[in-house]
DNA sequence: TTAGAAATGGACCATATGGTCCATAAATGG
DNA sequence: CCATTTATGGACCATATGGTCCATTTCTAA
Protein backbone atom coordinates (compact mmCIF):
# COMPACT_ATOMS: atom_id res chain seq x y z
CA UNK A 1 0.00 0.00 0.00
CA UNK A 2 1.51 3.27 -0.82
CA UNK A 3 1.73 5.78 1.66
CA UNK A 4 0.87 9.54 1.13
CA UNK A 5 -2.18 8.97 -1.08
CA UNK A 6 -5.55 9.61 -0.76
CA UNK A 7 -6.66 6.19 -0.88
CA UNK A 8 -10.01 5.83 -2.35
CA UNK A 9 -12.05 2.51 -1.42
CA UNK A 10 -15.92 2.13 -2.38
CA UNK A 11 -17.29 4.01 -5.45
CA UNK A 12 -16.22 7.15 -7.31
CA UNK A 13 -17.94 10.34 -7.12
CA UNK A 14 -19.33 11.15 -10.17
CA UNK A 15 -19.31 15.01 -9.79
CA UNK A 16 -16.74 17.73 -9.59
CA UNK A 17 -17.38 18.80 -6.02
CA UNK A 18 -15.51 22.01 -6.72
CA UNK A 19 -17.56 22.49 -9.72
CA UNK A 20 -20.62 21.63 -8.54
CA UNK A 21 -20.16 24.50 -5.02
CA UNK A 22 -19.22 27.03 -7.97
CA UNK A 23 -22.67 26.70 -9.66
CA UNK A 24 -24.27 26.58 -5.79
CA UNK A 25 -22.31 29.73 -5.19
CA UNK A 26 -23.65 31.45 -8.51
CA UNK A 27 -27.11 30.92 -7.71
CA UNK A 28 -27.05 31.78 -3.91
CA UNK A 29 -25.12 35.19 -5.47
CA UNK A 30 -28.21 35.68 -7.59
CA UNK A 31 -30.83 34.46 -5.22
CA UNK A 32 -29.75 35.51 -1.55
CA UNK A 33 -29.93 32.37 0.78
CA UNK A 34 -33.74 32.47 2.03
CA UNK A 35 -35.14 32.03 -1.96
CA UNK A 36 -32.70 29.45 -3.01
CA UNK A 37 -34.58 26.06 -2.58
CA UNK A 38 -32.60 22.80 -2.53
CA UNK A 39 -34.61 22.32 -5.86
CA UNK A 40 -32.96 25.39 -7.20
CA UNK A 41 -29.16 24.51 -5.96
CA UNK A 42 -29.85 20.65 -7.63
CA UNK A 43 -30.64 21.73 -10.77
CA UNK A 44 -27.75 24.05 -10.96
CA UNK A 45 -25.50 21.59 -9.61
CA UNK A 46 -26.63 18.57 -11.66
CA UNK A 47 -26.67 16.13 -8.64
CA UNK A 48 -29.68 14.24 -6.72
CA UNK A 49 -30.60 14.97 -3.76
CA UNK A 50 -28.19 12.27 -2.44
CA UNK A 51 -25.22 13.46 -3.77
CA UNK A 52 -25.77 16.80 -1.92
CA UNK A 53 -26.68 15.79 1.14
CA UNK A 54 -23.92 13.26 1.09
CA UNK A 55 -20.87 15.91 -0.13
CA UNK A 56 -22.52 18.90 1.41
CA UNK A 57 -24.51 18.37 5.00
CA UNK A 58 -27.34 20.68 5.00
CA UNK A 59 -27.90 24.15 2.81
CA UNK A 60 -26.75 25.70 5.71
CA UNK A 61 -23.12 24.38 5.41
CA UNK A 62 -23.25 24.36 1.64
CA UNK A 63 -23.57 28.32 2.25
CA UNK A 64 -20.91 28.61 3.86
CA UNK A 65 -18.94 26.83 2.31
CA UNK A 66 -19.81 29.68 -0.88
CA UNK A 67 -19.33 32.12 1.30
CA UNK A 68 -15.85 31.14 2.14
CA UNK A 69 -14.88 29.95 -2.14
CA UNK A 70 -16.49 33.97 -2.98
CA UNK A 71 -14.33 35.30 -0.46
CA UNK A 72 -11.34 33.58 -2.07
CA UNK A 73 -11.58 33.88 -5.61
CA UNK A 74 -12.55 37.64 -4.82
CA UNK A 75 -9.65 38.46 -2.77
CA UNK A 76 -7.76 36.74 -5.62
CA UNK A 77 -9.14 38.78 -8.90
CA UNK A 78 -8.64 41.67 -6.93
CA UNK A 79 -4.89 41.48 -5.75
CA UNK A 80 -4.31 40.39 -9.39
CA UNK A 81 -6.08 43.00 -11.12
CA UNK A 82 -4.11 45.18 -8.18
CA UNK A 83 -0.30 43.86 -9.62
CA UNK A 84 -1.63 44.63 -13.08
CA UNK A 85 -2.70 47.45 -12.50
CA UNK A 86 -0.76 50.82 -13.42
CA UNK A 87 -0.96 52.67 -10.24
CA UNK A 88 -2.99 52.12 -7.11
CA UNK A 89 -5.09 55.02 -7.88
CA UNK A 90 -5.75 53.63 -11.51
CA UNK A 91 -6.95 50.33 -9.66
CA UNK A 92 -9.44 52.15 -6.94
CA UNK A 93 -11.11 54.17 -10.05
CA UNK A 94 -11.81 51.09 -11.80
CA UNK A 95 -12.93 48.90 -8.91
CA UNK A 96 -15.04 51.78 -8.20
CA UNK A 97 -16.06 52.08 -12.03
CA UNK A 98 -16.67 48.49 -11.94
CA UNK A 99 -20.03 48.85 -10.28
CA UNK A 100 -21.39 50.63 -13.10
CA UNK A 101 -20.59 47.72 -15.38
CA UNK A 102 -23.27 45.26 -13.65
CA UNK A 103 -26.11 47.56 -15.08
CA UNK A 104 -25.38 45.99 -18.25
CA UNK A 105 -23.40 42.80 -17.64
CA UNK A 106 -25.26 41.18 -15.52
CA UNK A 107 -28.90 41.70 -15.32
CA UNK A 108 -30.45 41.58 -12.99
CA UNK A 109 -27.11 42.89 -10.85
CA UNK A 110 -25.52 40.58 -8.72
CA UNK A 111 -23.98 42.57 -6.41
CA UNK A 112 -21.08 41.39 -3.58
CA UNK A 113 -22.29 38.27 -2.32
CA UNK A 114 -21.01 38.62 0.75
CA UNK A 115 -22.54 42.18 1.19
CA UNK A 116 -25.52 40.77 -0.04
CA UNK A 117 -25.22 38.06 3.13
CA UNK A 118 -24.63 40.71 5.39
CA UNK A 119 -28.22 42.39 4.16
CA UNK A 120 -29.93 39.61 3.94
CA UNK A 121 -29.19 38.11 7.84
CA UNK A 122 -28.10 41.34 9.53
CA UNK A 123 -26.42 39.66 12.94
CA UNK A 124 -29.42 37.10 13.07
CA UNK A 125 -27.04 34.10 12.29
CA UNK A 126 -23.40 34.14 14.03
CA UNK A 127 -21.70 31.47 11.68
CA UNK A 128 -22.90 33.95 8.78
CA UNK A 129 -21.76 37.11 10.66
CA UNK A 130 -18.30 35.98 11.07
CA UNK A 131 -18.05 34.99 7.63
CA UNK A 132 -19.64 38.37 6.32
CA UNK A 133 -16.91 40.00 9.04
CA UNK A 134 -13.75 38.08 7.77
CA UNK A 135 -14.70 38.72 4.46
CA UNK A 136 -15.21 42.13 4.69
CA UNK A 137 -12.18 42.80 6.27
CA UNK A 138 -10.00 40.81 3.91
CA UNK A 139 -11.55 43.09 1.25
CA UNK A 140 -10.17 46.21 3.08
CA UNK A 141 -7.18 44.69 3.41
CA UNK A 142 -6.68 44.74 -0.04
CA UNK A 143 -7.58 47.67 -0.57
CA UNK A 144 -5.63 49.32 2.43
CA UNK A 145 -2.26 47.52 -0.03
CA UNK A 146 -3.47 49.83 -3.26
CA UNK A 147 -3.79 52.90 -0.96
CA UNK A 148 -0.81 52.24 0.54
CA UNK A 149 0.67 51.88 -2.82
CA UNK A 150 -1.30 55.24 -3.92
CA UNK A 151 0.50 57.27 -0.91
CA UNK A 152 3.96 56.11 -1.97
CA UNK A 153 2.97 57.23 -5.97
CA UNK A 154 1.58 60.46 -4.67
CA UNK A 155 -1.38 60.07 -5.88
CA UNK A 156 -3.36 59.28 -2.82
CA UNK A 157 -3.10 62.07 0.22
CA UNK A 158 -0.09 60.68 2.41
CA UNK A 159 -1.43 62.24 5.21
CA UNK A 160 -4.56 60.06 5.51
CA UNK A 161 -5.29 57.29 7.52
CA UNK A 162 -5.37 54.68 4.72
CA UNK A 163 -7.16 52.18 7.09
CA UNK A 164 -9.55 54.32 7.44
CA UNK A 165 -9.89 55.02 3.50
CA UNK A 166 -10.05 51.54 2.40
CA UNK A 167 -12.96 50.76 4.66
CA UNK A 168 -14.53 53.93 2.72
CA UNK A 169 -13.56 51.78 -0.49
CA UNK A 170 -15.31 48.75 0.83
CA UNK A 171 -18.66 51.08 2.00
CA UNK A 172 -18.70 52.84 -1.53
CA UNK A 173 -18.22 49.40 -3.35
CA UNK A 174 -21.21 48.01 -1.26
CA UNK A 175 -23.51 51.37 -2.17
CA UNK A 176 -22.62 51.28 -5.69
CA UNK A 177 -23.76 48.02 -5.96
CA UNK A 178 -26.90 48.34 -4.05
CA UNK A 179 -27.18 51.30 -6.42
CA UNK A 180 -27.02 49.27 -9.67
CA UNK A 181 -29.40 46.99 -7.53
CA UNK A 182 -31.78 49.51 -6.93
CA UNK A 183 -32.19 50.72 -10.41
CA UNK A 184 -29.93 53.13 -10.76
CA UNK A 185 -28.02 54.28 -14.49
CA UNK A 186 -24.91 53.01 -15.37
CA UNK A 187 -23.48 56.24 -16.33
CA UNK A 188 -25.18 57.78 -12.86
CA UNK A 189 -23.34 55.06 -10.93
CA UNK A 190 -20.30 56.07 -12.68
CA UNK A 191 -20.81 59.54 -12.23
CA UNK A 192 -21.08 58.55 -8.39
CA UNK A 193 -18.01 56.65 -8.16
CA UNK A 194 -15.59 59.34 -10.09
CA UNK A 195 -17.14 61.61 -7.47
CA UNK A 196 -16.02 59.15 -4.68
CA UNK A 197 -12.07 59.55 -5.88
CA UNK A 198 -12.34 62.89 -4.53
CA UNK A 199 -12.33 61.23 -1.07
CA UNK A 200 -8.25 60.39 -1.69
CA UNK A 201 -7.49 63.62 -3.04
CA UNK B 1 -78.41 60.09 4.54
CA UNK B 2 -75.38 62.41 5.21
CA UNK B 3 -73.47 63.21 1.76
CA UNK B 4 -69.39 63.19 1.60
CA UNK B 5 -69.23 60.94 4.75
CA UNK B 6 -67.97 57.52 4.75
CA UNK B 7 -70.96 55.12 4.79
CA UNK B 8 -69.69 52.54 7.07
CA UNK B 9 -72.28 49.94 6.46
CA UNK B 10 -71.87 46.54 8.21
CA UNK B 11 -69.55 45.37 10.89
CA UNK B 12 -66.89 47.59 11.86
CA UNK B 13 -63.17 46.69 11.81
CA UNK B 14 -61.78 45.77 15.11
CA UNK B 15 -57.99 46.83 14.17
CA UNK B 16 -56.16 50.08 13.27
CA UNK B 17 -55.15 49.05 9.56
CA UNK B 18 -52.53 51.68 9.96
CA UNK B 19 -51.08 50.26 13.36
CA UNK B 20 -51.31 46.95 11.36
CA UNK B 21 -49.37 47.83 8.59
CA UNK B 22 -46.68 49.62 10.05
CA UNK B 23 -46.19 46.42 12.69
CA UNK B 24 -45.91 44.85 9.56
CA UNK B 25 -43.18 47.09 7.96
CA UNK B 26 -41.37 46.57 11.10
CA UNK B 27 -41.18 42.85 10.23
CA UNK B 28 -40.02 43.10 7.11
CA UNK B 29 -37.60 45.96 8.03
CA UNK B 30 -36.20 43.23 10.19
CA UNK B 31 -36.51 40.25 8.46
CA UNK B 32 -36.45 41.20 4.70
CA UNK B 33 -39.53 39.75 2.55
CA UNK B 34 -38.57 35.89 2.22
CA UNK B 35 -37.84 35.25 5.72
CA UNK B 36 -41.31 36.79 6.67
CA UNK B 37 -43.92 34.12 7.20
CA UNK B 38 -47.59 35.20 7.07
CA UNK B 39 -47.23 33.52 10.69
CA UNK B 40 -44.84 36.66 11.54
CA UNK B 41 -47.12 39.09 10.05
CA UNK B 42 -49.79 38.01 11.80
CA UNK B 43 -48.66 37.51 15.39
CA UNK B 44 -47.31 41.01 14.84
CA UNK B 45 -50.14 42.96 13.40
CA UNK B 46 -52.52 41.00 16.19
CA UNK B 47 -55.31 40.38 13.74
CA UNK B 48 -56.56 37.07 12.04
CA UNK B 49 -56.15 35.28 9.15
CA UNK B 50 -59.29 36.02 7.51
CA UNK B 51 -58.34 40.07 8.90
CA UNK B 52 -55.32 40.11 7.07
CA UNK B 53 -56.53 39.20 3.94
CA UNK B 54 -59.46 41.08 4.04
CA UNK B 55 -57.60 44.14 4.83
CA UNK B 56 -54.27 43.64 2.64
CA UNK B 57 -54.72 41.51 -0.48
CA UNK B 58 -52.03 39.71 -0.23
CA UNK B 59 -48.38 39.09 1.59
CA UNK B 60 -47.00 41.18 -1.68
CA UNK B 61 -49.05 43.45 -1.97
CA UNK B 62 -48.86 44.68 2.01
CA UNK B 63 -45.49 44.64 1.17
CA UNK B 64 -45.60 47.18 -1.37
CA UNK B 65 -47.73 49.21 0.73
CA UNK B 66 -44.68 48.89 3.80
CA UNK B 67 -42.42 50.14 0.98
CA UNK B 68 -44.42 53.11 0.49
CA UNK B 69 -45.40 53.94 3.74
CA UNK B 70 -41.35 53.54 4.47
CA UNK B 71 -40.55 56.01 2.01
CA UNK B 72 -43.33 58.35 3.19
CA UNK B 73 -42.29 58.31 6.66
CA UNK B 74 -38.53 58.43 5.86
CA UNK B 75 -38.43 61.26 3.71
CA UNK B 76 -40.87 63.21 6.48
CA UNK B 77 -38.15 62.32 8.66
CA UNK B 78 -35.56 63.32 6.29
CA UNK B 79 -37.39 66.93 5.50
CA UNK B 80 -37.93 67.96 9.16
CA UNK B 81 -34.55 66.94 10.27
CA UNK B 82 -33.07 69.61 7.03
CA UNK B 83 -35.89 72.17 8.01
CA UNK B 84 -33.90 71.65 11.85
CA UNK B 85 -30.36 71.36 10.78
CA UNK B 86 -28.16 74.37 11.83
CA UNK B 87 -26.89 73.90 8.20
CA UNK B 88 -27.51 71.88 5.21
CA UNK B 89 -23.66 70.77 5.57
CA UNK B 90 -24.59 69.81 9.48
CA UNK B 91 -28.05 67.47 8.37
CA UNK B 92 -25.16 65.89 6.11
CA UNK B 93 -22.99 65.19 8.73
CA UNK B 94 -25.63 63.75 10.75
CA UNK B 95 -27.63 61.57 8.34
CA UNK B 96 -23.89 60.06 7.33
CA UNK B 97 -23.19 59.43 11.05
CA UNK B 98 -26.54 58.43 12.05
CA UNK B 99 -25.64 55.24 10.15
CA UNK B 100 -22.82 54.51 13.04
CA UNK B 101 -25.57 54.93 16.02
CA UNK B 102 -27.34 51.13 14.69
CA UNK B 103 -24.92 49.43 15.80
CA UNK B 104 -25.90 49.95 19.68
CA UNK B 105 -29.33 51.16 18.99
CA UNK B 106 -31.08 48.34 16.50
CA UNK B 107 -29.36 45.18 17.11
CA UNK B 108 -29.23 43.36 14.56
CA UNK B 109 -29.15 46.68 12.66
CA UNK B 110 -31.88 46.99 10.26
CA UNK B 111 -31.02 48.85 7.67
CA UNK B 112 -32.96 51.17 5.18
CA UNK B 113 -35.88 49.28 4.35
CA UNK B 114 -35.87 50.40 0.40
CA UNK B 115 -32.08 49.58 0.57
CA UNK B 116 -32.88 45.84 2.18
CA UNK B 117 -34.79 45.52 -0.84
CA UNK B 118 -33.09 46.32 -3.53
CA UNK B 119 -30.47 44.11 -2.78
CA UNK B 120 -33.28 41.47 -1.73
CA UNK B 121 -35.26 41.41 -4.88
CA UNK B 122 -32.64 42.76 -7.29
CA UNK B 123 -34.45 43.37 -10.50
CA UNK B 124 -36.27 40.36 -10.00
CA UNK B 125 -39.99 41.85 -9.62
CA UNK B 126 -41.10 44.79 -11.99
CA UNK B 127 -43.73 46.00 -8.92
CA UNK B 128 -41.09 45.86 -5.85
CA UNK B 129 -38.41 47.10 -9.00
CA UNK B 130 -40.75 50.59 -9.14
CA UNK B 131 -41.16 50.95 -6.03
CA UNK B 132 -37.42 50.85 -4.64
CA UNK B 133 -36.20 53.15 -7.64
CA UNK B 134 -38.80 55.70 -6.64
CA UNK B 135 -37.72 55.46 -3.08
CA UNK B 136 -34.24 56.19 -4.18
CA UNK B 137 -34.86 59.17 -6.13
CA UNK B 138 -37.06 60.58 -3.39
CA UNK B 139 -34.02 60.35 -0.76
CA UNK B 140 -32.05 62.06 -3.49
CA UNK B 141 -34.09 64.61 -3.68
CA UNK B 142 -33.93 65.36 -0.27
CA UNK B 143 -30.16 65.13 -0.08
CA UNK B 144 -30.13 67.49 -3.70
CA UNK B 145 -32.11 70.18 -1.58
CA UNK B 146 -29.64 69.69 1.60
CA UNK B 147 -26.84 70.27 -0.64
CA UNK B 148 -27.66 73.14 -2.64
CA UNK B 149 -28.73 74.81 0.73
CA UNK B 150 -25.25 74.23 1.78
CA UNK B 151 -23.82 75.25 -1.54
CA UNK B 152 -25.79 78.59 -1.15
CA UNK B 153 -24.35 78.68 2.73
CA UNK B 154 -20.83 78.55 1.38
CA UNK B 155 -20.32 75.27 2.90
CA UNK B 156 -20.16 72.70 -0.14
CA UNK B 157 -18.13 73.52 -3.18
CA UNK B 158 -20.69 75.27 -5.74
CA UNK B 159 -18.76 74.15 -8.99
CA UNK B 160 -19.89 70.39 -7.73
CA UNK B 161 -22.84 68.99 -9.40
CA UNK B 162 -25.43 68.72 -6.83
CA UNK B 163 -27.49 66.05 -8.58
CA UNK B 164 -24.80 63.65 -8.65
CA UNK B 165 -23.71 64.82 -4.86
CA UNK B 166 -27.04 63.82 -3.57
CA UNK B 167 -26.60 60.48 -5.46
CA UNK B 168 -23.30 59.47 -3.73
CA UNK B 169 -25.00 60.67 -0.06
CA UNK B 170 -27.87 57.80 -1.09
CA UNK B 171 -25.04 55.48 -2.15
CA UNK B 172 -22.57 56.18 0.85
CA UNK B 173 -25.51 56.09 3.19
CA UNK B 174 -26.85 52.85 2.27
CA UNK B 175 -23.13 51.46 2.49
CA UNK B 176 -22.48 52.31 5.83
CA UNK B 177 -25.91 50.88 6.48
CA UNK B 178 -24.50 47.64 4.98
CA UNK B 179 -21.71 48.35 6.97
CA UNK B 180 -23.32 47.91 10.19
CA UNK B 181 -24.81 44.78 9.54
CA UNK B 182 -21.87 43.37 7.99
CA UNK B 183 -20.10 44.42 11.78
CA UNK B 184 -17.98 46.95 11.21
CA UNK B 185 -18.31 49.10 14.56
CA UNK B 186 -19.44 52.00 15.26
CA UNK B 187 -16.30 54.15 15.47
CA UNK B 188 -15.22 53.07 12.00
CA UNK B 189 -18.37 53.42 10.68
CA UNK B 190 -18.10 57.10 11.78
CA UNK B 191 -14.44 57.80 10.89
CA UNK B 192 -15.80 56.35 7.42
CA UNK B 193 -18.82 59.13 7.31
CA UNK B 194 -16.32 61.84 8.49
CA UNK B 195 -14.12 60.47 5.26
CA UNK B 196 -16.84 60.56 3.05
CA UNK B 197 -17.33 64.27 3.65
CA UNK B 198 -14.50 65.15 2.10
CA UNK B 199 -16.39 64.72 -1.28
CA UNK B 200 -17.93 67.67 -0.47
CA UNK B 201 -15.23 69.55 -0.36
C1' DT C 1 -87.18 44.56 13.26
C1' DT C 2 -84.96 43.26 9.46
C1' DA C 3 -82.20 43.12 5.19
C1' DG C 4 -77.80 44.05 3.59
C1' DA C 5 -72.97 44.73 4.12
C1' DA C 6 -68.76 43.98 6.06
C1' DA C 7 -65.42 41.58 9.59
C1' DT C 8 -63.96 37.64 11.79
C1' DG C 9 -62.51 32.73 13.40
C1' DG C 10 -61.19 28.68 12.00
C1' DA C 11 -61.34 24.72 9.12
C1' DC C 12 -59.36 23.44 5.01
C1' DC C 13 -56.06 22.93 0.91
C1' DA C 14 -52.49 22.06 -2.49
C1' DT C 15 -47.94 22.56 -2.72
C1' DA C 16 -43.16 23.25 -1.45
C1' DT C 17 -39.92 22.96 2.02
C1' DG C 18 -35.44 20.91 3.97
C1' DG C 19 -34.15 16.57 5.25
C1' DT C 20 -33.86 11.19 6.04
C1' DC C 21 -33.72 6.37 4.72
C1' DC C 22 -32.65 2.45 2.27
C1' DA C 23 -31.87 -0.57 -1.46
C1' DT C 24 -28.73 -0.75 -5.13
C1' DA C 25 -24.56 0.28 -7.83
C1' DA C 26 -19.72 0.65 -8.38
C1' DA C 27 -15.35 1.02 -6.97
C1' DT C 28 -11.35 -0.79 -3.76
C1' DG C 29 -7.82 -4.03 -1.36
C1' DG C 30 -7.08 -8.61 0.03
C1' DC D 1 -14.18 -13.26 -6.14
C1' DC D 2 -15.34 -11.46 -1.98
C1' DA D 3 -15.81 -8.17 1.78
C1' DT D 4 -15.82 -3.44 2.45
C1' DT D 5 -16.61 1.15 1.46
C1' DT D 6 -18.68 4.83 -0.74
C1' DA D 7 -22.08 7.04 -4.14
C1' DT D 8 -26.46 7.31 -5.99
C1' DG D 9 -31.61 7.27 -7.16
C1' DG D 10 -35.77 7.60 -5.41
C1' DA D 11 -39.27 6.82 -2.06
C1' DC D 12 -40.68 8.85 1.98
C1' DC D 13 -41.67 12.33 5.81
C1' DA D 14 -43.14 15.93 8.96
C1' DT D 15 -43.84 20.47 8.71
C1' DA D 16 -44.56 25.10 6.96
C1' DT D 17 -46.00 27.75 3.30
C1' DG D 18 -49.34 31.33 1.22
C1' DG D 19 -53.94 31.32 0.33
C1' DT D 20 -59.25 30.13 0.15
C1' DC D 21 -63.81 29.23 1.95
C1' DC D 22 -67.68 29.64 4.67
C1' DA D 23 -70.47 29.99 8.63
C1' DT D 24 -71.03 33.32 12.13
C1' DT D 25 -70.92 37.82 14.14
C1' DT D 26 -71.74 42.63 14.31
C1' DC D 27 -72.68 46.67 12.56
C1' DT D 28 -75.95 50.37 9.61
C1' DA D 29 -79.86 52.05 7.16
C1' DA D 30 -84.49 51.69 6.30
Amino acid sequence: MVQNEIMSQGRPIEFDPNLALTKAMEVFWCKGYEATSLVDLLDAMGISKSSFYQAFRSKHEIFERCLQMFRLRQVELMTGALQKAPSGRAFLRSMLRSAAHETTSAVPPKGCLIMNTASEFSGRDPVISKLVEDGTKCFAKVFQAAIERAQSEGEVDQSKNSQILARFMVTTMSGLKTMAKAGMPGSAIEDVADAALAVFD
